[in-house]
DNA sequence: CCCCGTATACTCGGCGCCGGATATACGGGA
DNA sequence: TCCCGTATATCCGGCGCCGAGTATACGGGG
């Protein structure tokens, strides 16, 4: 059975092993402090699972079992050949081929039409203030980044996200006035239904 | 256990479901025919699992069990009032707060450290194809769901995708030129880093 | 010297999701 | 009439993910 590029967590396990040798629960320290947490989902019990996956498909391999002091013996492990080549195959198709993310939004707003024009107002303006404040977060966070002599492509992937919020409460803010105008295509059989 | 809003097949139930009573294999029939499949992921195992879910938490009942001819017995299921409720509540959430989503594409950009240069162009370039692609497709639908006289309400959500998309295309070239350029922040320990 | 809060390091049971397997009915061609 | 491909309708075994739970070590205050 070859390996499954499924949880991006695996990833994240392989780029931090291609750095150095490193036991889990150091690779979550390491993740926490990069703020990796925010990209890649990370939690305990999925990280040992996709460790002990990688081990199996000899992508990682157990290096050492250090034990220091009376602790539980840590397990460290390291990138094999094959792994260094499955981290760099993946991240290609990761970039180039744009695969089919469901969205959460786009599922709820394709069932807009459930409610009353006016509840959907409602909404729709409290996510754009969300937004709002999700972007001012990230702007804040960008130029500490920034001051701290980070380069830009520390945060490339902030970068993005900054590109894709932005779009999002465009797309947002034009819904919302077209709802209010009335000018939004199907708007007569939408109030009537809600009467 | 009150009922956890994970999987949105189950929204997608209690919308059908809020129309008329059906079996679970007809909800999945209406779906395909509606193209709701690409905007929430439907297959038959987690349908039935979700089914039962609903049921459990009555949400939704078992109105009848219908027999025609001799095939296996259809269970006919209908919404509850409180799996009404349920749908309006959970509809307003998914559209009022932004959830954290974890894009796969955002995950494999953050590394995109990784490789050199020439390479990332080179797969950024890949993906700017296959969006064009994907944008080109979703103009022609519009098209032809426009000229069939459907109100915009009725594809709204892929108006919004491709408001998305649009938006990714032009990150996307802003980076590539920006790598190509070397302006991107960073970019000459980039390079010296694979040499 | 003792106590306790925090950090370290992992474990485990359960549950939801997946998709291939199953079983029957219908319809059309030879 | 027989056969077989397709549609109908559901089932089920397995696996990956989750997060709460466990157990020990360290360090600082009283």
């Amino acid at each position: 059975m070859t390996f499954k590029r499924t949880n991006p967590l695996a990833l994240a396990v392989l780029a931090l092993l291609a750095e150095r040798p490193m036991h889990p629960y150091e690779m979550a320290q390491t993740m926490r402090a990069r703020h990796q947490e925010q990209v890649i989902k990370l939690n305990y019990g999925s990280l040992y699972t996709v460790v002990e996956s990688l081990c199996r498909h000899e992508l990682i391999t157990a290096s050492a079992t250090q034990k220091a002091g009376n602790r539980p013996a840590r397990t460290i492990y390291a990138i094999t050949g094959t792994g260094t080549d499955e981290l760099h195959a993946w991240l290609r198709e990761l970039i180039s081929v744009p695969a089919k993310e469901y969205s959460r939004f786009e599922a709820g707003i394709s069932l807009v039409g459930l409610m009353p024009p006016d509840e959907a107002l409602t909404v729709v303006d409290q996510r754009l203030d969300a937004l709002g404040e999700q972007l001012t977060a990230l702007a804040v966070l960008l130029e500490k980044l920034a001051g701290m002599g980070l380069p830009q492509l520390a945060w490339i992937e902030l970068d993005y996200r900054m590109a894709m919020l932005r779009a999002e409460r465009a797309w947002l803010t034009w819904f919302a006035t077209a709802t209010r105008d009335g000018t939004v295509g199907g708007y007569a059989d939408w109030e009537d239904k809600h009467r």
